[in-house]
Formats: C-alpha cells, sequence, structure tokens
DNA sequence: CAGCTGACCATAC
DNA sequence: AGTATGGCCAGCT
C-alpha cells in the first residue's frame, strides 16, 4: 500500500488532481508543476500506484505524443478512451489525443503566427 | 551504498 | 514510417 505521506508523490497526485474533465496532461508536464521537470518518468510510475478511492483523474495523463496509457493499465485502450470522451476529449486516431485541442495547461504562447493572422468577423 | 527499473522525452538514423 | 540510444530521477531490490 502506497502511503500518501510521501512528498514526490503527495505534490504529484495534487497536479493530477487540478486537470479539469475535458481536458489532458503530459507525464512531463505534471512533474513540471508538481516540482520535478525532469521526474516525467517517475509520474508514470505514481500513476501505476494509483487506486480506485483516490479519487485521481488518472487517466487524463498521457504521454507527449498523446497516446494512451497501457493495457494493463485501465483495462485496454477502450476503457481509457471511453472515459476521456465522456468528458468531450476528442480523438485524432483510435488511442491518439488530440492534443492540440485539449492540452492543459493551455499554451497561450505570443509567438503564435495563427493568433496574429485571426480574420476580422 | 550500488545497480536496476520504468504508464517518459528528445534526438538520430 | 519504425527502431535505437542517451538522459533523466524517485523508488525498489
Amino acid at each position: 500500500m502506497i502511503e500518501m505521506d510521501d512528498v514526490f508523490f503527495e505534490r504529484v497526485y495534487e497536479q493530477v488532481r487540478r486537470v479539469p474533465a475535458g481536458s489532458v496532461c503530459t507525464y512531463g508536464t505534471i512533474a513540471e508543476l508538481a516540482g520535478y521537470p525532469k521526474a516525467s518518468r517517475e509520474v508514470g510510475f505514481a500513476m501505476s500506484r494509483v487506486q480506485r478511492g483516490w479519487n485521481l483523474p488518472c487517466h487524463r495523463i498521457v504521454n507527449a505524443k498523446g497516446t494512451l496509457a497501457p493495457t494493463y493499465a485501465f483495462g485496454g485502450h477502450r476503457v481509457q478512451r471511453q472515459l476521456l470522451e465522456e468528458e468531450g476529449v476528442t480523438f485524432v486516431d483510435d488511442e491518439t489525443i488530440d492534443m492540440a485541442r485539449h492540452r492543459w495547461p493551455p499554451l497561450d504562447e505570443p509567438s503564435g503566427p495563427e493568433q496574429l493572422a485571426l480574420p476580422l468577423g
């Protein structure tokens, strides 16, 4: 049984809880938000220790490409995909999330050329 | 203390 | 396209 007293786990889970429904977040981003910018792998490890009663939306955490967790995590990609689609997450592939639409937190970099070229009206 | 592992990430070929 | 490799770091043996 994993103790929630572990600082690393506690901080990681705290960030996972912040991910809103309908959005997803990557292991690397969770690691950054938790204060461990390079510990993305450990975030994945922390996810594997998550249990049902913890109320953690671990299905909203995916890798940088947007592909879903391995089969054993949720009993198959179908299950995780079902959970995400229920929340409004769209997919570009059977097991790949549309990261551009659903990545959280949103990237509002001013260097986005499309935002400067928005047609009026 | 030392070595291995992994729900990762980026790069190179 | 896919496959290999190096870096990363907390947890486990």
